[in-house]
DNA sequence: AGCTAGCACTCAGGGATGCAGAGTGCTAAA
DNA sequence: TTTAGCACTCTGCATCCCTGAGTGCTAGCT
C-alpha cells in the first residue's frame, strides 16, 4: 500500500527532525516544521497511523515519535533529496586524493581516514583478498659494507622494501650478482610456488652467500602473503563519542572494540557491498553482525584494477545524516577508481573534465 | 622529614590498593591488607597525618584516601618495587620486534601500537625532527610502456616510492637515461638545495621528457620534507574508556580528541623527554599541557642511530600501573634501540646474548 | 468526510526527602 | 603509644512528588 503524500512529507519531517535533533518530534513541532497547513491534532492522527504501519515508534507514550529502520529505509529509498557537495567540498576531496595518495598500498588506508575526518564518523576501508600476485622484480642496494636493502615489486605494482644487515661484508659485484639470480630464479612466481626447493637451488648456485637469498625470498614471501590478505583499515573510531546515542561508555566502548576487530567486521561487510554496484545503505538490523544491529552502514565500491573491488564505508548510528555521507562517500569511491585506473598527469596539464 | 617506616608501609599500601580496584581505600581495609599488626584507629591516626602532609586526598569526609601526585611521586621514586617481565612476555615482544618491525619508516609506529596492546593504555611513539637529510639513490622501473615506479632512497637508509603514470609512451631506455641524470644531478643535496633552476637544468639536459624530472623531483623532495619533519604516531586511544575515570563521555572524548592532535602531543611530551635517560614518569599536573593535568604519563627514550632519540610514551589515569608499564616500556624501548643499531642476524645464527 | 479544539491521561526527568553504610575524628582508657 | 568506642559526616540509593511535553479521543465545525 502506497503512503498518502502528506504521510511522506511527515514521515521526510520526522526523519529529518530526528536527524538533526536526536530528541523525538511531537506534533506541534511538526505542525510548524513540515510545510503542512493542518493543525497539530490532524497530525497526531497521521502520526497514529504511521506508528500502526511500522514507520515510526515511540520511545514511551508521552514522548514524541521517532523513525524506526522501516522508517528510515522508507526515507533512504523514496523520500531523501540527494545532496550535491558543494564546490568546496569536492575541491577539498580532490587535493586530499592527489597530494596524499602516494604509495599505492597506502592508498586505502589514507582513504579511511580521509573518509572519517570528511563525515565525521568512524570510517573503514577494506580490500578483497587479491588474487595470486607474483614477484615483478629485485632490486638490492648497497648501503654500507654490511648491509643492504632490497626492493621487490609485484605484478601489481606494489612496492616493498626492508633493510638488511649483516654479519660480514658483502660487495657491489656479489649484490649484483644475488640480484640477478633472484630475478632469473624467483620473479614470476606465485606465493606457494616460491618452495624451499628452489631456494636450497637458488642458495646452491649463489655459493657462499651466507643464506642471504633465503633471506630475501622469505621477505618478498611475507609481502606477497600481506597483500593477498585482504586488509582492513579503520579510523576515527572515537567520533562514535560525539554522538548522544553513545553517551552510555559501555555501548560506546563495545562498538569501538569491534570495530577495531578487523576480521569480523570485513566479513561481515565485504558480502552486502560485493553485488550492489554503487552506494549501499544497511540500516540498523538490516545489518547481519549483532553488533551492529542498532547502527547504520554506507557503504560504497571503487575498482582497483584487475577487475577487483574495494569497500570503503562509515558506521553510525541509525540517526545518519545519510544523504550527505552518501553522497560524500560516493564521490570519495569514484575519485578512488579514478585514482587507480587513470594515468596522473603531470602538473599543469588541465584536469579532464568528467566523463 | 623523612616519613616513618610504618608511614611509608601505609603509603605504599594505598597506592597500590587504589591502583588495582580505583576505590578510596580505608582504615579497616589497610589493616587487613598492609602486614601491620595494629589496629584500624592507629591507621586512622597515621592516614590523618599523610593526608596533613599532602600525600594522600579525601574524596569527601567520610571516604577512604587516595593517593594525590605528590603520593604518586613519592611511591613512583622509593616504594615502588621495579618489576620483572615474566618470560613469556619478553618474548612475546621479541617477536612482536622483529617479526613486524619490516620497512624501516613504519618501526616507529608499529611500535607505538604494540605498546599500547601490551599495556591497555593508549600509547605514543614519537621522533625527534631529523637532520637535514639527502637523496642517496634514484631508481626508475618501467611497469609498462605507459607507467613506472620511482624509487628514492634517502642517507638514512629509508625507501619510498611511488607509482606514476603517463599520458605517453616510455621505453627503457629512456627511462635508463633519466634515472643517469637523477643519479648525477640531485644526490647528495638537502631538501632546499633541490632548486627550481637544478631542476630546469636537468631537464633541459634530459630532453622532451614531459616534465618527467620535475615530477620526480618534487616526490623526492616530498618524501624529505616528511622524513625531516617530526612525526608522532597515537595507538589505542580507545584504551581511556577501559578506566572508570573516563566513565564520563566527556572527560573521555576531550582526552581522546587531544591525544589525536599530533602537533601540541609532540610539543608536550618531546621536550621532557629529551633530558632524562632512561624511563620518566610524569604525574598528573607535572605535565605541562593542561589536558593531561589530571593523566599521567609514562616515556621511555631510544636511539635512532646518528645520535638521534625517539621518544615512546603511555598515556593513562594518575592511577596508572606504573611498575607493570615501566617495565614494558622501557623493555620496549631497548629493543628499538638495538634495531636500529644492530645487523640483523640471518636466520639460524643464535640470538647474541646481552651485552 | 475530513479537520480542529479541547481535555483527560501517561510518562520521563528532575528536585526534594529519607535512610543505610562506610569511614572518619576524637576521647578516654589500657 | 595504642586501642576501643562512639558520635558525626557524607555519599549513594531508593522513594516520592511534581511539572511539562506529548498523546489519544471525543465532540463539534466546515
Amino acid at each position: 500500500m502506497e503512503l498518502s503524500e502528506r504521510k511522506k512529507k511527515l514521515l521526510r519531517a520526522v526523519v529529518e527532525s530526528y536527524i538533526q535533533t536526536a530528541e523525538p518530534v511531537g506534533s506541534k513541532t511538526l505542525a510548524a516544521l513540515a510545510g503542512l497547513k493542518v493543525s497539530s491534532a490532524t497530525i497526531r492522527n497521521e502520526l497514529a497511523e504511521l506508528t500502526e504501519l511500522g514507520y515510526l515508534e515511540q520511545p514511551h507514550t508521552s514522548a514524541g515519535r521517532i523513525p524506526s529502520p522501516k522508517g528510515y529505509r522508507l526515507y533512504v529509498n523514496e523520500l531523501m533529496e540527494e545532496q550535491r557537495l558543494s564546490l568546496e567540498e569536492t575541491k577539498q576531496i580532490n587535493d586530499a586524493l592527489h597530494l596524499k595518495m602516494r604509495e599505492l598500498d597506502k592508498v586505502i588506508d589514507q582513504a579511511g581516514r580521509m573518509v572519517s575526518q570528511l563525515t565525521n564518523y568512524p570510517a573503514f576501508a577494506l580490500t578483497e583478498g587479491a588474487r595470486r600476485l607474483t614477484i615483478k622484480r629485485f632490486d638490492l642496494i648497497l648501503v654500507d659494507s654490511a648491509s643492504f636493502i632490497a626492493v621487490v615489486m609485484t605484478d601489481s605494482s606494489v612496492v616493498k622494501n626492508k633493510l638488511f644487515r649483516l654479519p660480514a661484508d658483502l660487495s657491489e659485484p656479489q649484490l649484483q650478482l644475488l640480484t640477478t639470480l633472484l630475478n632469473t630464479a624467483f620473479v614470476g612466481k606465485t606465493l606457494d610456488q616460491l618452495t624451499p626447493e628452489l631456494m636450497r637451488v637458488a642458495e646452491h648456485a649463489a655459493g657462499g652467500s651466507y643464506g642471504l637469498i633465503s633471506l630475501v625470498v622469505s621477505f618478498a614471501m611475507e609481502v606477497l602473503d600481506d597483500l593477498e590478505r585482504s586488509a582492513v583499515y579503520t579510523a576515527g573510531t572515537s567520533h562514535i563519542l560525539d554522538h548522544p546515542e553513545y553517551q552510555d561508555v559501555g555501548k560506546a566502548q563495545k562498538l569501538m572494540s569491534y570495530l577495531s576487530e578487523d576480521r569480523s567486521l570485513a566479513q561481515a561487510l565485504a558480502l552486502p557491498a560485493l553485488n550492489g554496484d554503487d552506494t549501499k545503505i544497511l540500516i540498523g538490523p538490516e545489518n547481519v553482525a549483532d553488533e551492529l544491529k542498532d547502527t547504520s552502514v554506507v557503504l560504497a565500491s571503487y575498482d582497483i584494477g584487475d577487475g577487483m573491488k574495494g569497500v570503503i564505508g562509515v558506521v553510525g548510528p541509525t540517526r545518519m545524516d545519510y544523504a550527505r555521507v552518501a553522497a560524500k562517500l560516493s564521490y570519495v569511491a569514484d575519485g578512488l577508481s579514478k585514482l587507480f585506473g587513470q594515468p596522473e598527469l603531470p602538473p599543469g596539464t588541465p584536469e579532464k573534465e568528467e566523463t
